[in-house]
DNA sequence: TGACGTCAAGATCCG
DNA sequence: CGGATCTTGACGTCA
């Protein structure tokens, strides 16, 4: 069983993936840009494996236009050694990787054109997949596409198109239940006649049931009959609704209790959850510790590290809490924890609050800053508080400083992000 | 023709 | 000048 997050890290330095627009795309620029992700890419990896986070998406924006003409650059060859160092960490340290095409990648569209781009650009992910030596289980995610008035018609051409696809492709591709046109019910009719792996998004599947009824717990176990041996454990999507926005659109940060109520009707050992998430690693750590019966509370207290200034900057009241909460060794009261830090991160903070978290922050260079950081600091907090300067630019000031004395229990820090 | 979603590049504004 | 903030780009479908 593993929980892992999609694309990218968020608080972790030398992570971004890297692009440029159409009018900037010349071979030496994507040589530049492509080291420059396939680092953010490592740097990525060793942060899972740090973690213990064993399942990871790969953003499909490692390599700029990487299934368009546009780049004719031998990228396979030319970072042959890069990729095969990588995807040695990741088959060493049991971590399982995928892809996942955007809603723009179409095999089924009318228009010979679309179709035929979406087959190269499935191309494109199978060969990077294929670069870091990673195997069957490592799979490329794809929706069916569009419905062009004639669902029927749709169907028939998608299974059309897919049969024509190479068998490279065919080997990785599982295909998702999509929140607009295709239920989880016609996704497994289709995924069935054809032998592909089908994944359950439980907030895809709430947002368009389909038809018919049936609960996360159904589709699961009917989508697990799809999974051969060599496609590796089966996987699922797992989202939140974010209420503030529109019906399907993901939430933030995972909510523990939300997500401990769903995973205590799935989980078995052989199922992997990804999570669609805004905040990525930090929530996968959050599941990942909140499912880990009793561990160690050494855990907890390197994600208290994390979390500490933001709790204290929003509620100073949970802060208090927490830290009687963790003051027995022996215990490992992960749902409390989890909970009192939503508490505290559904708190609006004060100005007071705010500033008393800057303050502490400010700690750590007290005795090692120059004159004028002090001024800078001073002058700062008592614009915030007058109302003259944003917290954001307070704490971009705290950051730097945490770059340059190199502060790693502040760079590690949520507070910044 | 614009909304949809996603992210960063690119442009512009501000002190 | 640097940092913060707004706009654009790249993709295909659908109203």
């Amino acid at each position: 069983m593993k929980i892992g997050y999609a694309c990218l890290t968020v608080g972790v330095p030398n992570t971004g993936m890297r692009t440029c627009t159409m009018k900037n795309a010349r071979s030496e620029r994507f040589i530049e840009l492509i080291g420059n992700n396939l680092d953010s890419l490592e740097n990525m990896i060793d942060y899972n494996i740090r973690n213990g986070i064993l399942l990871f998406r790969i953003s499909s924006d490692l390599i700029p236009f990487g299934s368009s003409p546009v780049n004719s650059l031998k990228w396979d060859k030319i970072f042959e050694e890069r990729f095969h160092a990588i995807g040695q960490k990741i088959r060493r340290s049991g971590m399982r990787v995928s892809m996942h095409p955007g809603q723009y990648t179409v095999i089924n569209s009318p228009n010979e054109d679309v179709a035929k781009r979406a087959a190269e650009d499935l191309e494109y992910h199978v060969r990077i997949l294929d670069c870091l030596g990673t195997g069957p289980e490592s799979k490329i995610v794809l929706h069916v596409g569009g419905v062009y008035g004639d669902k029927e018609e749709a169907l028939r051409r998608f299974e059309s198109r897919y049969r024509v696809l190479d068998d490279g492709i065919k080997r990785r591709l599982v295909l998702e239940n999509d929140e607009k046109s295709y239920s989880i019910g016609e996704v497994l009719e289709t995924a069935l006649k054809l032998n592909i792996p089908a994944v359950y998004d439980n907030l895809h599947s709430k947002v368009n049931p389909g038809g018919s009824a049936g609960g996360d717990t159904y589709w699961i176990e009917e989508c697990r009959k799809t999974w051969k041996a060599q496609d590796g454990d089966q996987k699922i999507h797992y989202s939140q609704q974010n209420h503030s926005k529109k019906r399907g659109s993901h939430s933030d940060s995972i909510r523990i209790g939300e997500f401990l109520e769903f995973y205590g009707r799935v989980s078995r050992e052989d199922l992997d959850i990804m999570l669609e998430v805004k905040d990525k690693n930090i929530s996968a750590i959050k599941c990942i510790n909140s499912v880990a019966a009793g561990k160690s509370i050494r855990a907890l207290e390197l994600e208290w590290s994390r979390y500490k200034y933001l709790v204290l900057q929003n509620s100073p009241a949970a802060y208090l809490q927490i830290r009687k909460l963790l003051k027995d060794k022996t215990s490992y009261p992960v749902f409390q924890f989890y909970r009192l830090v939503e508490e505290a991160m559904m708190t609006e903070s004060t100005t007071g609050s705010s500033v008393n978290a800057m303050q502490h922050v400010w700690g750590y260079f007290k005795d090692v800053s120059t004159e004028k950081e002090k001024y800078r600091f001073l002058k700062l907090t008592e614009d915030f508080e007058k109302g003259q300067a944003k917290a954001s630019s307070v704490k971009a000031f705290l950051y730097r400083m945490a770059v340059k004395y190199e502060e790693h229990y502040l760079l590690d820090s949520y507070y910044f992000i």
